[in-house]
RNA sequence: UCCUCAGUAGCUCAAUGGCAGAGCAUUCGGCUGUUAACCGAAGGGUUGUAGGUUCGAGUCCUACCUGAGGAGCCA
């Protein structure tokens, strides 16, 4: 296999398909695999993919060499090879431009007797991810990796560039962070430890120690839960930030989902194209986002089931279920911000409401469209004696926490932070029915292969 | 964990309780502008597993396995 450039000064540039309109008229050399091969007569019409896009290539038989012609002919889908040809304008091409071939080297056929397994044609679910592996190829899945990458990246770039320092928690734990959630035991050296299910307890102490934080990485979460939301692994980023209340939480958070859908529209529209997006969506994203008491979406909830759009009837006081949480951000075209719980349904580090007690200074961020929490956070007890109560009130093993506790025993401050589900937002973003296809490798609960 | 649905050719799916089928993929042949190309031909099956009802089961019944959709829980 040739996998250098070609040390002849006179052989033909090496370009990437997205960078093929620079080269209109100049004879180039893609790397890259066979997609597609459609065949006239004397005529092959092979599409090449390289990663960066699609090109459909022209051989005539009579302009090409017997040798490269009938190995072209006999190519097979997903063949890699390297090709040299002519680039020239077609309105009759799919991207505007085609490839007049000169030669072919292929660098591995696939054989006729073990083809492909993923054809041109429609597949079932189940089938795509037993072949993850080669799934990820094709374009649509390609697309969604793009923007998948560049949600991540503009996450990073938000935060490094408004004060942020990124320290990331550890993925093995000795105890469960929230004490509710199924967490994966592992075998710590003769202990029984856990992956993490948030690092949110560890980035309140790196905050303390260097004002304004996040944390990036992986997250598992052993519930068996069965939805187009839920993966046993996925990815968190969590901010913390010292001296932040509830209302500076808020701020942070439209600004960051603003700045987050933004800049995918700006570097990845031709991505959300191909998944057929409407850019208006993406485009409406924009701070500052409505906000709801819970009092307000109770209400409106209540409302709306007496009006028929609602099978269930709210009760005042409950979480709100995955009906609720739809019909709620179907009424806004931006996410809407929902404050201010129950303290009974929340967790035991969220912060009492000064103004009412039984109430949590917490968040929850809606994605419209029904794809439902991408954000949930809060304003954390910053006092000892309360922190304390609560832990012991929610029968948690008080050793565990002492470390945690410390942090309200030397120079607590109030602070505040959330947690973003990346798969959500990608789901979202990309218009998406299901988070299986937003990270490379799903994990869920039926699956943990490839 | 609960509810609902599905499992037949490599893939996507048909088949009133009565001969196991089609399209795509693969192979061969045809076509000098194809757009999931098209036209002709060929090969390809333990109908998820085990049991039962029946003259006869892909089809009906029971259990199990696998997967999907939803609920709960959560990001």
């Amino acid at each position: 296999m040739q996998l250098v450039p070609p040390s002849d000064p006179h052989a033909a540039p090496i370009v990437s398909i997205d960078q093929i309109a620079h080269h209109d008229g100049q004879t180039v050399t893609l790397r890259g695999w066979l997609y597609n091969l459609r065949e006239s007569g004397k005529l092959l019409f092979p599409i090449f993919r390289d990663g960066t896009g699609l090109i459909q290539g022209v051989a005539h038989k009579a302009g090409v060499s017997a040798e490269v012609f009938e190995a072209l002919r006999s190519l097979t889908q997903e063949s890699s090879l390297q090709v040299t040809g002519r680039v020239r304008a077609d309105q009759r091409a799919l991207g505007g431009f085609e490839l007049d071939i000169e030669s072919v080297t292929v660098l591995h056929r696939i054989p006729e007797s073990d083809p492909y397994p993923i054809t041109p044609k429609e597949h079932g679910v189940d089938f795509l991810m037993e072949h993850r592996h080669l799934w990820v190829r094709s374009t649509r899945q390609a697309a969604i990796l793009r923007i998948r990458a560049e949600i991540m990246r503009a996450a990073q770039e938000y935060f490094d560039s408004n004060g942020f320092i990124r320290t990331d928690p550890p993925i093995l734990t000795p105890a469960a962070c929230e004490g509710t959630s199924t967490l994966f035991p592992v075998d710590y050296f003769g202990d029984e430890a856990f992956l993490t299910q948030s690092g949110q307890l560890y980035v309140e102490a790196t905050a303390l120690a260097l004002g304004k934080v996040y944390s990036f990485g992986p997250t598992f979460r052993a519930e068996k839960s069965k939805t187009r939301r839920h993966l046993t692994e996925f990815w968190m980023i969590e901010p913390e930030v010292a001296f932040c209340d509830l209302d500076g939480l808020l701020e942070l958070a439209e600004n960051f989902v603003s700045h987050i859908a933004q800049s995918v529209l700006a570097r990845r529209s031709p991505e959300l194209l191909t998944l057929g997006r409407d850019l208006d969506r993406i485009r409406a994203i924009q701070a500052p986002f409505p906000r709801l008491s819970y009092d307000e979406a109770a209400s409106m909830l209540q409302q709306a089931h007496k009006d028929g759009h609602l099978e269930h009837a709210f009760q005042y006081g409950d979480d709100f279920g995955s009906p609720d949480e739809t019909w709620l951000s179907s009424q806004f075209d931006r996410p809407v911000m929902v404050h201010r719980y129950p303290a009974a349904v929340k967790a035991f580090y969220m912060q009492p409401d000064p103004a009412n007690p039984s109430l949590a200074l917490c968040v929850d961020v809606l994605a419209p469209e029904g794809y439902g929490e991408i954000i949930g956070g809060s304003q954390r007890v910053d006092d000892y004696d309360l922190l304390k109560s609560r832990i012991e009130a929610h029968n948690l093993p008080i050793e565990a926490f002492q470390w945690y506790l410390d942090l309200r025993r030397y120079g607590s401050v109030p602070h505040s932070g959330f947690g973003m589900g990346i798969e959500r937002v990608v789901a979202w973003l990309c218009g998406l029915e299901h988070v299986r296809e937003t990270i490379p490798f799903a994990r869920t609960l039926n699956r943990i292969f490839p």
